[in-house]
DNA sequence: ATCGATTTATTAACACTGTTCATTATATTT
DNA sequence: AAATATAATGAACAGTGTTAATAAATCGAT
């Protein structure tokens, strides 16, 4: 049967292509210019293409997210050497921030637009692989603290979310120009950082 | 002068029109379903009126963000009673992640969603009204617990951005469909109050 | 009251968007 | 070679925000 199988391939690689026009797309103009149309110009398909090889946009979006958690993800290698678990924390923190920062359109994607949470709830396996490896990492890291009572205990997933919200809340009002309302534009990263500084060192004293 | 006054109440009175119409729109079927097109049929007016009443869609968009903050600051007026600014910042927070879980379209525009900043960046007197009253409001509790040594002292925007950024992480990931990852969906709630509970626990004892 | 100017409203159109359907072209199997 | 399955496409639907040109109504001054 290498015949199926070279055609899968081959669909396998057409989807390929459209994922990296998409993502050339998205890196180049931004997550608003990423176009059905746009995408096949660059490829040299037709629009309706598009659609047999992904059941619709959001799918292509889906997949650039999980692409972005890749980023994600390598950016956190380098943790896994720190030793202590509350340091690692203030890493993984900053690390989220930055990364953010830095890639707003993907932070987008990841962690604010509905669309790839559409396509998530419509595979009846809600599968989010890149998604789900980001966060246990976080999950980890605190039970490790909390093993080491370096913070107060509790649920897990109760603060797993608590620090995530810290770091998100902070990276989405950034990125979403909230956070010039409390302090001048150009100070506003120094503040974020004095923000987190302030939450873990008061996390630490409790 | 009397006649410009009049032409003044009158285009006031249409401007009123059009966002009393967007916000039927708005509450009944969601933000994304208000569209120029749909306000116009709903007052009857062509499409291309709106733009001599509004720069374009984003001013809309920015004053229902207006009303979203009006029913919230409304929803605060209760918590002056409240002597102890800790138990006010509690009440405050608790205040607000029900309002955004309550009123998801609303504090999508509120928070989320960059139109309506477009807008107040575009006006060269960046004006926001109830966005920045809403914020006073944290500011002046947080100023309070500080001067009565009930929270680690520090700079009130930065302490105060750390506080938001809790509340808002929590909300934001919740009405985007993220912290259902971290526990089970009819669980989200639940551990949101956990979490916000746990937070404030810890900043206490500090 | 009429003329000219200004304001207000509309129609038509532009340049897009995601998506579907019917049709054609290509490749594979019988 | 004919029949079948797959892949690709053009045309179209139903919508989006927005603008330019045009018509209608109102107003100020003669």
């Amino acid at each position: 049967m290498g015949i199926l199988e070279r055609k899968e391939k081959q669909r396998e690689e057409i989807r390929k292509m459209i994922l990296e026009a998409s993502m050339q797309l998205f890196v180049k103009e931004g997550f608003e210019n990423v176009s059905i149309r746009k995408i096949a110009d660059l490829i040299e398909y037709s629009p309706t293409t598009l659609y047999i090889y992904f059941k619709d946009k959001n799918e292509i979006l889906f997949h650039l997210c999980e692409m972005g958690f890749e980023r994600m993800i390598a950016s956190n290698l380098a943790l896994v050497q720190i030793e202590n678990p509350i340091d690692r924390l203030y890493l993984l923190g900053e690390n989220y921030i930055n990364f953010g920062l830095e890639n707003p359109e993907y932070y987008d994607l990841m962690f604010i637009q509905n669309a790839p949470m559409k396509t998530i709830r419509e595979q009846n396996v809600g599968h989010w692989p890149n998604g789900d490896v980001a966060l246990e990492t976080l999950k980890h890291i605190i039970q490790e603290c909390m093993d080491k009572k370096l913070i107060p205990t509790g649920d897990v997933a109760t603060i797993s979310m608590a620090v995530w919200a810290v770091a998100h809340g902070l990276v989405s009002l950034a990125i979403r120009q909230r956070l010039e309302r409390l302090v001048e534009p150009d100070k506003v990263v120094q503040s974020m950082n004095e923000s987190i500084r302030w939450m873990i060192n008061t996390l630490k004293k409790a």
